[in-house]
DNA sequence: ACCCAGGGTCATA
DNA sequence: TATGACCATGGG
């Protein structure tokens, strides 16, 4: 079977098993951004605990990011981890947000001038670029993360060693660019990796039975 | 008392 | 270019 076939009967299998996921956990576009930096090497709980200081804060916006200081913004998300290279990394990319004219300006951007734009950024990295394309600004790029470098791996599709960019060419060049549909592919992963079977992460069910 | 989690940067060879 | 140290919390 050519890769090319293998993801996309991996995709029909994963929305046969779980359905749509709709997904970003956000309620607006900067909050999807700020979860995206926050989320970095982290257990999403832990950014939950995050984001909800910065709601009762009433700081989840530009503006109070931008008018914190770094001392109070790494007080606030603290849960998230790495609370002082986060705050860092929050107000360059609020800084960055604002001198490219916000989403007025950025809209205006191609896709890759976008990527290049956020890449530039320091503290924003290839994922976190790329999970604010597809879910903030909905451009059609492929998010890949650890989830889907494991998953992967079990499938024996890749062998781990393949770089970031080659791994999100795989997927890009394999489907058709769609928006949803790359959104919905990620989301299930996602979803897929937080099923626990036999009470251990990796499930010798899903290894061997039904290998996905 | 460990181990890990939806990364990224920087220094070094 | 590639490897390692570093950043830090909370849940299992």
């Amino acid at each position: 079977m050519t890769s090319r076939a293998a993801l996309q009967k991996l995709y029909r299998r994963l929305y046969k098993a779980y359905g749509p996921q709709d997904w970003w956990p956000a309620e607006t576009p900067f909050e999807v951004m700020v979860g995206a930096v926050l989320t970095q090497n982290t257990a999403w709980t832990n950014v939950e605990k995050a984001i909800n200081n910065l709601k009762q804060a009433d700081a989840l916006n530009i503006h109070s990011i931008s008018g914190l200081s770094e001392l109070k913004l790494a007080g606030l998300i603290k849960p998230s981890g790495y609370f002082n290279v986060k705050a860092k990394r929050l107000k360059n990319f609020t800084n960055w947000f604002v001198q490219q004219g916000r989403f007025k300006g950025l809209n205006k951007l191609t896709d890759l001038d976008l990527r290049n734009g956020l890449l530039g950024v320091n503290g924003i990295g290839p994922e976190t670029a790329d999970d604010i394309l597809l879910y903030a600004f909905e451009r059609p790029v492929f998010v890949i993360d650890a989830y889907t470098r494991r998953l992967l791996e079990r499938m024996k599709l890749i062998d781990g060693k393949e770089s970031y960019e080659s791994l999100r060419q795989l997927f890009e060049s394999n489907l058709q660019a769609d928006i949803k549909l790359f959104q919905e592919y990620h989301a299930l992963i996602v979803r897929h990796a937080k099923i626990k079977c036999s009470g251990v992460n990796d499930c010798k069910h899903c290894l061997v039975e039904a290998p996905i």
